[in-house]
Formats: structure tokens, sequence, C-alpha cells
DNA sequence: TGATGATATGTCATAAATGACATAGGATGG
DNA sequence: CCATCCTATGTCATTTATGACATATCATCA
């Protein structure tokens, strides 16, 4: 469950989130899918690392930049989730990887 | 699997697939991302009819158009991932429901 | 120390997605 | 037949995401 340090910590990097009620309330939509990215934005910098690749590196795989990488982990809120899926699949992912960390976002 | 017919029809959607021989090939994840956006594409049609609503009215619940709704419906690429998993989260899906969905593609 | 490699942050021009609107197509009842 | 309701398609001005670039921060090691 998102806390109130987590509503500052979002917005601290740049995420536009309603008021704290609704935040705190019975996560709203709008809540669901900044947690959703996050949860693929960690997962993509923990499988990279496990597989040695740097960042430049990943950019060049996807025809990104380095820059936009960086912004996909530490969840810059100007990236979309199509396109950390298709990073996710670059690395190898599989549907069913994408599923597991889905279904443990809450 | 996708054999040569679905290539046709999503070039016919307006996608822009590549080469026959590498939309072919074991699952590029140019191919396996078009697939999990139809994916959630069909079960968004499913999950809002099975509730009667019409698109008129669940573009209405998340700030959208019918037109929009109709769009994603029906696959069309200029449909992000953010804005189908945003309305299936507006359906009051889960996230283990979008994994299961995520999970049965392939 | 500083040099080197990796990652983060800021900015921007361009590209892509969006809501909105108009209108067409289709089904169902009257 | 034709209203009425719903969905599909086309178009467009505006918003948002993107790659690229510059530069900053950080860690490691000689």
């Amino acid at each position: 469950m998102m806390e109130k340090t987590k509503k500052n910590m979002l917005e601290k990097k740049g995420w536009k989130v309603g008021t704290t009620t609704e935040f705190l309330g019975l996560s709203s939509e709008e809540a669901r899918y900044i947690e959703l990215k996050l949860a693929l934005s960690e997962h993509l910098k923990k499988q990279r690392m496990k597989q040695k690749i740097t960042q430049e590196q990943l950019a060049k795989m996807m025809s990104s930049s380095q820059s936009r990488v960086a912004k996909m982990e530490t969840g810059d809120p100007t990236v979309s989730l199509d396109l950390l899926v298709r990073s996710l699949l670059t690395l190898g992912a599989s549907e069913k990887d994408l599923a597991k960390v889905i279904a443990a976002v809450n």
C-alpha cells in the first residue's frame, strides 16, 4: 500500500498525482497505473544489470538513447509503458515474465 | 504463432510491420509487442461488453472519447499500451487480471 | 589525485498519441 | 421504411513522448 511519503517521493520525481485523500484511498486507477510503471522500471534495471549490459548497449539494441534508458530506470514520468515493455522484450523477457512482474504489483 | 495472413491483416489495419521473413521468424520483439496490444485490446472489448457499458460511457469514465475507445478495441496502431492499461484499470481490472491476459499471449 | 566508464539530469526539436469532432455503418425495434 | 442507439473510420489541432545532445554525478582503480 502507498503511504504519504511515497506520494511526496513521486512528486519529487515529477509525477503529477491527485489529492492526498484521493491518493490514499483504495488505490485509484491513476496510482495503480503509476505503480505498474515503477514495477516494470525496477524490473528493467535488475534485468539489465543481471545481464551485464550497459544502458548504452541496451539503448543501441532498441534504437533509443542512453539518457532515455536512464529515465526508464529512474521512473521518469515521461516514459511510456510502451517503451518499458519494449525494453523488457528486447532483454528477452517472456510474456510470463511480464505477467509475473505485473501480478506482483499492489 | 503468427502466420502470413496475420501480417496482412495487421498491415491492413495500419500497422507497420517489418519484412515477412523477420516477421515469421521466432517472434521478434516488435511482433510480440503488437500481439500484446491486440490481446489487451480484445480483452478490453470483452470486459466492457460484459459490464454492459457503452464506449461512450467508458470514454467518459476515463476522460477520453468514444472514437478513441473504438480505436482501442479495433486494434488501431495509434493506441498506446498506456491507454489500454488505463482503460482496463478503469473497468476494474486487477493486476492479476492484466497478468493473466499478458501471460496468455504467444 | 585524476582518469575512465557508467549513470543521471536537463533541454529541445521532432514524432507520435490524444481528445474531439464529423460522419459513416450497422443493428434493433416500431 | 426510418428513428434511435451503438460502433467504426477519418481528420486535425494540441499534447505528450522520444531520441539526441550536453553536461553533471558517481564509482572504481591506478
